[in-house]
RNA sequence: GCCCGGGUAGCUCAGUCGGUAGAGCAGGGGACUGAAAAUCCCCGUGUCGGCGGUUCGAUUCCGUCCCCGGGCA
């Protein structure tokens, strides 16, 4: 039963840090994050990372691993994070992994489809022909090699009709083909999972707050810094709370239109993440106060 | 007091040459497997400021009143 995982979801500002602090104390438990956003170095006013403080409370995993400008990808994070886990096992430890992104929270525990790695210069064609010929140009043309994966990707959504056609053109076999040899139903790991869900009021009343403390904080400062060390266009630069620091830094928006629309952008970034654990079988959905009902 | 603008969805506004109206944002729901805090999809009845008038029919035209800007006194 010790390596079985207790695993802590919840959106953002939901209180996962604290709580997953606690309950892996008491359990002599490490910590390893499932946040696709606290991977990156050098992110971590707006990330929310873990203090030093807390971090040396409990060991935690997948923080801080990666350079802003590197890619990373769920696969990857899979990787990693069995490593971490393994690594725990062998120290005798039990494992809680805590986090918020629901991709990486899937894929570590039902899997991820065997494909090659993104492929930066067939990316970057295919967004040219897409701002050509627009996307439904290249929806057609998935639909002609798979349209399975073309019934299920909509005409608009680039990202993936991009990657089903690089899954494609480096393979030689179609995107459905690869997902179809792949089940996702049992569970890589034996594990129960907790989402920690606070009434939607008090959630938003959470994230505005911490939104405004995160400006006070010093967002924009790391923002300057980020882009004076050459990472304006690092991908967790797109990320919610970073792209309205972004634009006021660069002027096109005033400090407090920045903090109101960061604000929103992850009201709503935490209900998108809801929907991800609302599909997790057999996840026990908690209101506060959490640590009383985490066993 | 007079003149000019405005008063339409929670907010900002578009529109109807007269046939009871629609976008963005907010709010809600959803999809998602190598960028995922990304990317994408779905959901809009509201005395069209009040009251009268003209009209088969007024949110739209006319009158009048109220409210909010700005200007002149």
């Amino acid at each position: 039963m010790d390596n079985q995982l207790l695993v802590i979801a919840g959106p953002t500002a939901s209180g996962k840090t604290a709580v997953a602090i606690e309950v892996a104390g008491r359990m002599g438990a490490e910590i390893v994050s499932a946040d696709s956003q606290q991977v990156y170095r050098h992110f971590d006013i707006g990330t929310a990372k873990p203090t030093e403080g807390e971090r040396a409370a409990v060991p935690h995993h997948l923080i801080s691993v990666v350079e802003p400008g590197e890619a990373f990808s769920a696969a990857r994070y899979q990787a990693l994070a069995d490593e971490a886990i393994s690594a725990i096992h062998a120290r005798g430890r039990p494992v809680v992994v805590v986090g918020g992104t629901g991709l990486y929270l899937r894929v570590l525990l039902h899997g991820v489809v065997e494909a090659p790695p993104r492929d930066e210069a067939l990316r970057a064609r295919l967004e040219e022909e897409a701002a050509a010929g627009g996307r439904e140009a290249l929806h057609a043309r998935l639909a002609e090699i798979d349209p399975e994966a073309a019934a299920r990707i909509a005409p608009t959504d680039l990202v993936r009709i991009i990657r089903a056609l690089e899954i494609h053109t480096l393979t030689g076999e179609t995107a459905s083909a690869h997902r179809a040899r792949h089940a996702f139903s049992g569970a890589r790991y034996p594990f129960r999972m907790f989402v920690l869900d606070p009434p939607r009021e008090a959630l938003y009343a959470a994230i505005n707050a911490r939104t405004r403390r995160m400006f006070e904080g010093g967002l924009l400062e790391e923002v300057r810094a980020l882009i004076a060390s050459g990472h304006r266009q690092a991908a967790p630069m797109r990320s919610v709370g970073y792209a309205e620091a972004l634009e006021i830094v660069e002027g096109r928006l005033t400090l407090e239109e920045g903090i109101a629309l960061a604000a929103q952008s992850t009201r709503n970034y935490a209900k998108r993440q809801l929907t991800w654990f609302r599909k997790e079988q057999g996840a026990v959905f908690i209101p506060p106060p959490f640590l009383d009902r985490i066993t």
